[in-house]
DNA sequence: CTATAATTATGTTTTAGAGCACAAAAGTAG
DNA sequence: CTACTTTTGTGCTCTAAAACATAATTATAG
């Protein structure tokens, strides 16, 4: 079937880490697997307490990882971008998920079922340790983050968001603005802060000349006074 | 040499999951490779930045894996409490320490050099796994935490580190003082907030016979209310 | 196209918690 | 024992950020 081949091919073409460990023959078990969902604008892919079955892969679009709280707040944990892996931690910890996701934009995920790729794990060494190694990356990313969320000013945190966003997503053909549209509420999410927070603040960087704003379009203009800002916090 | 004995006899029966996968050649590999090394308490065990070597597990007394942020401030990330392992991570994910450790007691650690580790992760799936399922756990307590210390307030996250102390190091025999006996600082920075604000809502704790205090001994009262607390944030 | 809802913007008020000061108590060292 | 440092306790002040209020703008739906 033309759709899946260019699944996989896609699928081993960008992320070489997972696919690559694979002998022949467990390519060709994933590839009798694996499911393709699309997801709309804003459109939930899993909630907290969720049951994970299939680890996921980001094919296009751009999918945030976020968690409700106490009083009405969410933060947003990580962002995903293509083409990256998300939603297997539950499963290997044997809980639901903590957190819940959801599409920024039109997404399009793959979908391998857990149980074969466990199963893949325990045949393939260089596959489990792409998995210690990816989380271990986000261990240290979560423990920084939780410092940086819990200790720092909000214009350091909002200078953080910013720069993260150009870092994740990157940049259109200027150079400069985010390619990333984020609404004021996912930048407080994000940020931790209120909306009107994010909303003040990104004014008051506009008016400082760090950034430029015209809607959801964010540019960044001084991105070493920037980095400044989010490291003095 | 009888000491190792006893070290890799405590080992092997208090932490099976790590020690329990392995071969019994794998195990006198590791037999003749591990160093013991007793810190004092307050010592540093490993500082942000350096680079990790070891893996660490904790055989007597109590660790705290800590960051030290903007303004001087510190929050304490996790606890470890025998028989756990932990400085694993960083080396794993290819980086310098991100976190520091520090014992709180006088503590006895078992050092394992990671590059044997490595060796025989890649020899042994179950060992493997074991790692995958402990940072896929560390990393959802990771997401809590950070929601937990970014969202509630003070008394909320007052309550949640008393009950967790509870939790993860235990009680006295008369079954409600709490066996760790930190500081005020400590305690206010493993529940991000200053030393007076630590002092002070345990007062208030105090008073409202949640818990009672005497020196640094704390012992929980109604626990029922102190997860009512921590809870509604 | 119009009505309605959602988002963005800005100003004002309120408050949780940091920051500071100082004293008492408890450790620690000489 | 005495001197000195660290920790604990309490009160007071100040401020960063939340909460609230109200427009203005922009989407979205009927």
């Amino acid at each position: 079937m033309l759709r899946r081949e260019m699944v996989l091919n896609e699928i081993s073409s960008s992320i070489a880490e997972l696919w690559q460990p694979l002998t022949t023959e467990q390519r060709s078990i994933l590839a009798t697997e694996f499911t393709i969902q699309r997801f709309k604008k804003n459109e939930i892919i899993y909630c907290e307490g969720d049951k994970p079955t299939h680890i996921m892969c980001l094919l296009s679009g751009k999918v945030k990882i976020y968690k409700d709280g106490v009083g009405g707040r969410t933060q947003i944990m990580r962002m995903i971008k293509p083409v990256e892996y998300f939603a297997y931690r539950a499963y290997f910890a044997n809980e639901e998920y903590v957190t819940a996701a959801a599409a920024f934009e039109p997404s399009v995920i793959c979908m391998f079922p857990m149980d074969t790729i466990t199963r893949l794990i325990s045949e393939n060494n260089q596959l489990a340790q792409f998995f210690i190694r990816q989380l271990s990356i986000d261990l240290g990313i979560a423990d920084e983050r939780t410092v940086s969320l819990t200790q720092k000013h909000i214009r350091g945190r909002l200078a953080e968001a910013l720069l993260f966003l150009k870092e994740n997503y990157g940049v259109e053909e200027d150079g400069s603005t985010l390619s990333i549209y984020l609404s004021r509420e996912d930048l407080a999410n994000l940020s931790n802060m209120t909306t009107s927070n994010a909303i003040r603040t990104l004014s008051i960087f506009a008016n400082e000349k760090l950034i430029t704003i015209d809607g959801r379009k964010i540019k960044l203009i001084d991105e070493e006074r920037l980095k400044k800002i989010s490291k003095i916090g």
